[in-house]
DNA sequence: ACTTCATTCAACCTAAGGGTTGAATGACAG
DNA sequence: CTGTCATTCAACCCTTAGGTTGAATGAAGT
């Protein structure tokens, strides 16, 4: 998994159709056009959102007969999450950290001085 | 939390500078100078980034004399983690639970006719 | 006071997003 | 083989993103 793959993943999830889309999913697999019958969009809009999750490798379109059924494919959002959880991992240790050695230090740091510390 | 936010948080994070920018962070704070030296970056165009993931609460930038020190908020990150996990969860027990189904029977739904039973 | 340094603001540019329409494709029903 | 239905493609519109520059702000140093 790459940089890119990142971009297009968290570009996907910035959409509130497009995760609309992704809950819609969630619950079974469905067509384009059921897909974008409570959506307040243009049957191509729908189809365009589609494409930017298929970029995203969130979801798969595959034809049947003239329809095209879409799926979720739950791996990229796995990326994503691993993502996330590194760094929230990552930041929040680094700020616990932090917490425990302001409060620690809390009696001789009343001043305003102690930014030399930091960097 | 609403929509509204992953919306910023989601779209902040589907920008590789910006991402950089938060791993930096997450090393310990830093001012606006500072961050933009290593980005092949005009220092407005970083600006720009802060206010986006700003506007995400990501990041706080707070006045330290005449820089501007700019500091992770995990808080929101948070939000993003809960969102993701709660959906790979989801999809995750679904599609667990699909490919059960399709085992079970998988020598009697050797065909293609077994599509009704998905809606 | 004057200058310098860190940062932002404003204006601009080009590309991409998100939406619409209408034509094109391609499977299916008659 | 003709018409219809599901979907996409192409062209367009307007707004936002991401970047640049140069002026403006505002604290610090001298």
């Amino acid at each position: 998994m790459v940089e890119q793959d990142l971009n297009h993943i968290f570009h996907a999830l910035s959409n509130p159709t497009r995760r609309a889309i992704l809950a819609r999913l969630a619950s079974g697999e469905t067509t384009v056009g059921d897909l974008s019958h409570p959506l307040p969009l243009s049957f191509a809009g729908v189809s365009k959102h589609l494409g930017v999750l298929e970029r995203a490798n969130l979801v798969t379109r595959e034809a049947r007969g003239r329809e095209r059924v879409c799926r979720l494919n739950p791996a990229a959002l796995r990326d994503a999450q691993d993502w996330l959880e590194f760094h929230t991992r990552f930041w929040t240790e680094r700020l616990d950290a932090l917490g425990a050695l302001v409060e620690t230090r809390a009696d001789d740091v009343d001043g305003a001085d102690q930014e030399d510390k930091q960097r």
